[in-house]
DNA sequence: TCATTGGCGTTATGCTTCGTAACACAACAC
DNA sequence: GTGTTGTGTTACGAAGCATAACGCCAATGA
């Protein structure tokens, strides 16, 4: 172990012990070890024997941390949700607030250049569920999935809120999705209002953005060039922020 | 077994003698067997010890007629593909050619709830590459791949015959993109050209529609209703084809 | 100071899988 | 009949998951 202790707990709460930080450290060094051998091993099969080897330990030591594979995983899939969230939040702030086309092509590179970067942690969260493992019913990663996704939704607000959002190409909207904003509106009671016309629109721009980025990055358009990839991905994030009716400026940034 | 091996073989070539036949007899079946495991148990980690039980036989003997576990994947990836493709292809073929938007919503439906049927051969071959498998640089999931996808070119050019191609609603393309067109026609020269816009608004397509399909498939939009779930795919469906240039009646269908 | 307790890590073990090797039997060729 | 090929079996070694049984160390209390 080349690392130390951390002196302060990183998070509030009673104070921690000698033991309990330890504890803490040991399960952040399992699951960084076990999120390095995933992306360098390219599967989410992640198997006890390697992490324990990689840390210096044996295999059955780490069954004092996760009660098995499942747990681990779910303690993984939560934290993935909340680098994406934490990466693509990054992204959206760092453009002024008042340029929201700036915004939504900031997520969305930044969505899609997280997903090449570690595309078997993008398939370990929003693709198929691991062999084997079912994720516990709104468990830690529902909400973490809610955390990351509520990105996309910020920029429709800063939007409505600037009066910027103009009306997305919808024909009509359907009852079931009215219905779905009602929901949306009691659970989230904080948020501001969502009219069913926004919720629609950024569903369509979440769906959008992930089939691209889903095939580029489980390789289904590598016969492409990179540029030609870049360049279509462009265009494709400008219409779809068009069809949801965001403000895209006429010249290309 | 309780299945009679084929009197006549399926596919064209040389007469296969009765070794022969029972030879693709069996590999047909080891084939199905698995891919009914596999959808079954919801997992692409397949088990040759599962296979063998469930076909009445001994693990080792599978080794006869695939090498290794990579091996049956590539070959179920490949089947896979072209039964998406030809799920696909009936589809379209079901509506009247010259309704062009009715082929196009066919074909989204189709794709959709194929891969709702069966999420894991869905995963398969457009999410990740299963754990630990590489395919086969230009092997045959390459072309069959091809095959597949070919279904939605097929739209566009029954359009562009028709003069119903619309301009899509790009702004400008890129010459990256320019390039590929160029690579297509010499790859496929028995096709008709495909203008470069043609080439994007297609790619547009696939992409948008494989991002909800995809998102669904994995129990994403899961926490929606059915009935919103179909409204907004509907509506999205819309969205995607007036964007790619498609022609779309006024009236919802 | 010293014994006790609980947490942590080890080795040992049983079960299952993959993939190979060695062997048995049936179909076919001559 | 005899040899060859194809196909299946059992036997085997290596590796993984998960549990059990045991040793070590630090924190605790008299």
């Amino acid at each position: 172990m080349t690392t130390h202790l951390p002196h302060q707990p990183a998070t509030d709460g009673p104070p921690l012990s000698r033991r309990e930080r330890a504890r803490a450290a040991t399960i952040d060094e399992i699951k960084e070890t076990a999120t390095r051998l995933m992306s360098e091993q390219g599967t989410t099969d992640l198997r006890f024997s390697d992490i324990a080897r990689e840390m210096g330990m044996t295999a059955p030591a780490l069954y004092r941390y996760f009660a098995d594979r499942d747990e681990l995983l779910t303690a993984l899939i939560a934290d993935t949700y909340d680098e994406l969230g934490a990466v693509v939040a990054a992204a959206r702030e760092r453009v002024p607030t008042d340029d929201i086309w700036g915004r939504f092509l900031a997520v969305a590179n930044a969505y899609r250049s997280w997903a090449n970067h570690d595309p078997v942690r993008f398939a370990l969260i929003l693709g198929m569920p691991v062999p084997g493992y079912a994720a516990p019913e709104d468990g830690p990663t529902t909400e973490a999935a809610i955390r990351a996704m509520s990105q996309l939704k910020a920029i429709f607000f800063d939007a409505a809120e600037q009066g910027a959002l103009g009306a997305p190409l919808l024909t009509e909207v359907h009852e079931a999705l009215r219905e779905c904003t009602e929901v949306e509106k009691q659970t989230h009671p904080d948020e501001p209002d969502q009219s069913p016309e926004m919720f629609q629109a950024m569903l369509h721009s979440w769906a959008s953005l992930h089939g691209f980025t889903s095939l580029e990055a489980h390789g289904h358009l590598g016969w492409m060039s990179q540029e030609a990839r870049d360049a279509l991905f462009v265009s494709y994030v400008r219409l779809t922020a068009i069809t949801a009716g965001l403000p895209v400026p006429n010249t290309s940034r």
